[in-house]
DNA sequence: TTATTTTATATGTATATACACCTATTGATT
DNA sequence: AATCAATAGGTGTATATACATATAAAATAA
């Protein structure tokens, strides 16, 4: 959909202005698409996202700043997603033996389980949405990082 | 910077996911780069959003659902982001009288003021970050637009 | 060693998202 | 007209963002 129609506007001061609105809407738009298949499972977005980063380096154990490194959105409260997780014995807090101000989080099998079937249709639904091709993928990936090329 | 190193991983299944990941992510980026400024003007992101939006169709009013259709994230609780304008005597309340189902919304003096200062301090931060050329913005735009080709 | 600074995590607060539900009003149906 | 359904906006709840602050442990400086 143009964005025109998602924002019924066409006052746009510059393409990239409108190419800021173009990425902040697609965001939503991707958010919202799998919301409903990550709420089958009793997740958001960001305890997946959390999940999914423990796999990563599963069976390896990661503390909460690490966890928080590889967030999607860096200003995430980890500590409190982790919570979450916790009461639904998702994950496992243990109190680093090296380091006492270190909280290690561990992934249970019951995480995995869940991660695994909710990252199955997840892909599912990005499959059945699927409309760029790989060129096209390479070529937004590219434009995103020149986009971002600025440090701050 | 490359997502590799925004999220600390290089585990991605395809470009079109990684895509998906870059677009979170620059989102999250953009959005972080502004709240700062934002918050000089003690606005958020969806408040000032709100304001431009109420500000694109001045001196007309606008009704609540208006608006929603409007924003960003069509998930926003548009109603409370106007209590805490309203608070902040930014944007005054009436009842339709056509429709007394309807809110009309229209944004005061004081509004427009704070929306003007507000939008100039962002332009200046944007072009201060500005990498990309204008063809690249319009190749962007095209890229997102036909990544939401279907419709959910 | 003691004091100071830094680091890791947790907690507090205001506002937002996401979604369910309530209430009043309008419009349609019988 | 009376009933029912649809619509607009407001409210409630759990969780999240964004950011400030607190607390405990570790690292560094005096």
């Amino acid at each position: 959909m143009k964005l025109e129609n998602a924002l019924l506007t066409n006052k746009f001061s510059s393409e990239a202005q409108k190419a800021t609105l173009n990425i902040l809407y697609t965001a939503w738009w991707l958010k919202s698409i799998t919301s409903k298949e990550l709420k089958d499972f009793d997740l958001t977005h960001e305890q997946y996202n959390v999940l999914r980063i423990l796999k990563g380096k599963y069976p390896d154990e990661l503390c909460v700043k690490d966890i928080a490194r590889r967030m999607i959105e860096k200003s995430s409260n980890v500590p409190r997603i982790i919570d979450r997780l916790e009461i639904k014995k998702l994950v496992k807090r243990t109190v680093s033996e090296s380091d006492k101000r270190e909280t290690l989080i561990t992934i249970t099998k019951s995480g995995l389980s869940i991660l695994e079937s909710s990252t199955s249709k997840l892909n599912k639904v990005h499959a059945s949405i699927q409309t760029i091709t790989q060129k096209e993928a390479e070529q937004l990936n590219c434009l995103l990082e020149k986009l971002r090329a600025t440090e701050v």
